[in-house]
RNA sequence: GGGGGUUUGCCCGAGUGGUUAAAGGGGGCGGACUGUAAAUCCGCUGGCUACGCCUACAUUGGUUCGAAUCCAAUAGCCCCCA
């Protein structure tokens, strides 16, 4: 029997935005542990957080021992869900669609546990989809889709009404999903489909399909989508969505994400997406209005994302990253400090000869590492006390550069501005 | 097919023969302030080892001591007539 009441929990971090039958739901939670399942695209080799709130979801009712199924799209990732999209999407090559979904299963194994009364279950839609006839499907799940309730659905009317159309194939989504939870209700039981909130048509469709062809009523709750107060998509940045993934987000970065969520947001990322406790929870709200200034919550919000995601060591070269790069000195460093703070940051290779005689000239060297894109641009930036070496200003234009002034053995550190770095590297 | 207009730096937009590398605004980049925020204020914003030189106002050629500014041709855009 559960610990502490699930529906309560997730009704206070605000993580309910649509129940089917919230009581229902509710008798069927507490009177034994139950099957839930959430669908994830396989769209790229990493999950971003757009997903990770979902797979917080599903580690949240694992922990009220209640057993959870990550189903990744294998088949339906093949169709495209056309659901918030405005135009065909392109499909995905087999290949493509692999590579994918390995790397997201991957992701997933640390959200969820494995071992255990309620071990998680990780499926793949393609095994049972991929031995279903078109003849046999349309027999026993098209048969059960009235034509009339699917032109209903926000995510076709949408589409039809759009210059962009939609394809049969498309169209046909729908069906897909909806057998998954017909499928994973048949077999294992399960009885709750949980999604995002732009996932209801879906997760709806699926309950009449399990009612139908199976006489079972089964749940389905969503959450609301991750969003920033002037309503856009969070976990986007200008360069791209932030990456569950080290290699495409690095700790560094990602910190620095949550670092910088605005106060209108930074509750609710710590109430969707962490297990910061209620206790703490009010703490940090209350911190955040009566001095905004110290950006407590944001830092228990990276702090938490990080070592979640990228754990121990992670968290801690992002702290360290983050010091240094925002006014520490740096001297004493040594090559592998450096790469490791700097890993985001554009490097140049540059001769170690250059260091020696007379030296490299600064306006030079601001060029050569990308931070300026001539020289005068190079020695504006000096000019205006933009320029640093090493986190100290450039205060001489014609200075020269020589071996004493490289941070580590082979590194040089420059910066233009408050935070655009660049390094050279000399190596011998 | 005929007539008229327009073309400026990253963008918008002044400038109609002589301190014009070209007003003003936007954007961008720095600095100060701050909370790694927002707002605000200040500076910079063609190139060059640089108080000078070079290249620039659609393109090419011309007039002139001197042109973004005048003339001609070409191209793009816009409008009117047929």
């Amino acid at each position: 029997m559960p610990e502490k009441d699930l529906i309560e929990e997730l009704r206070w971090r605000g993580l309910i935005h649509q129940v089917t039958d919230e009581p229902g739901l509710k008798k069927l939670l507490d009177s034994q542990p139950q099957t839930i399942y959430i669908g994830f695209d396989p769209t790229a080799t990493s999950l971003h957080v757009g997903s990770m709130m979902q797979l917080m979801l599903l580690r949240r009712f694992q922990q009220a021992g209640h057993r959870p199924i990550a189903l990744v799209g294998g088949a339906t990732g093949m169709i495209g869900d056309p659901t918030g999209k405005s135009e065909e999407r392109n499909l995905l090559s087999g290949e493509q669609l692999q590579a994918n979904i390995a790397g997201v299963e991957a992701q997933m194994r640390q959200f969820l546990s494995f071992e255990g009364d309620n071990a998680a279950l990780l499926l793949n839609n393609f095994d049972w989809m991929k031995g279903y006839s078109y003849l046999e499907f349309l027999r026993d799940v098209g048969k059960n889709f009235p034509v009339g309730t699917m032109m209903g659905k926000e995510s076709v009317r949408a589409r039809l009404g759009s210059d962009a159309g939609l394809s049969y194939t498309e169209f046909s989504y729908m069906l897909l999903q909806a057998y998954d939870f017909v499928h994973l209700c048949r077999e294992h039981g399960c009885l709750i489909q949980a999604g995002g909130s732009d996932q209801w048509g879906n997760v709806t469709a699926g309950i009449d399909l399990a009612r139908r062809m199976l006489g079972k009523q089964v749940f389905g709750m969503t959450a609301p989508l991750l969003t920033t107060s002037d309503g856009r998509k969070m976990g986007k940045t200008e360069s791209g969505a932030v990456w569950l993934d080290r290699q495409r987000t690095s700790p560094y970065a990602f910190y620095q994400y949550w670092f910088n969520v605005s106060d209108d947001d930074v509750m609710k990322c710590i109430a969707y997406l962490t297990e910061i406790e209620r206790e703490e929870y009010d703490a940090l709200a209350e911190m955040t209005a009566s001095d905004p200034g110290r950006n407590t919550a944001q830092k228990r919000l990276a702090e938490w994302m990080t070592q979640f995601v990228h754990g121990e060591d992670g968290l801690n070269s992002a702290l360290k990253a983050s010091k240094t790069l925002f006014g520490g000195e740096i001297e004493a460093m040594d090559d592998a400090m450096l790469n490791e703070i700097f890993a985001d940051v554009p490097s140049q290779e540059m001769a170690r000869e250059a260091l020696s005689g007379e030296g490299l000239w600064v306006v030079e060297a601001f060029q050569q590492a990308g931070l300026a894109k001539s020289g005068g641009e190079a020695r504006r930036a000096i000019k205006d006390g933009g320029a640093y070496i090493n986190n100290q200003r450039v205060t001489d234009m014609n200075r020269h550069l020589v071996e004493s002034d490289l941070a580590s053995e082979t590194v040089m550190v420059l910066r233009k501005g408050r935070k655009n770095y660049a390094l050279l590297r000399f190596s011998r």
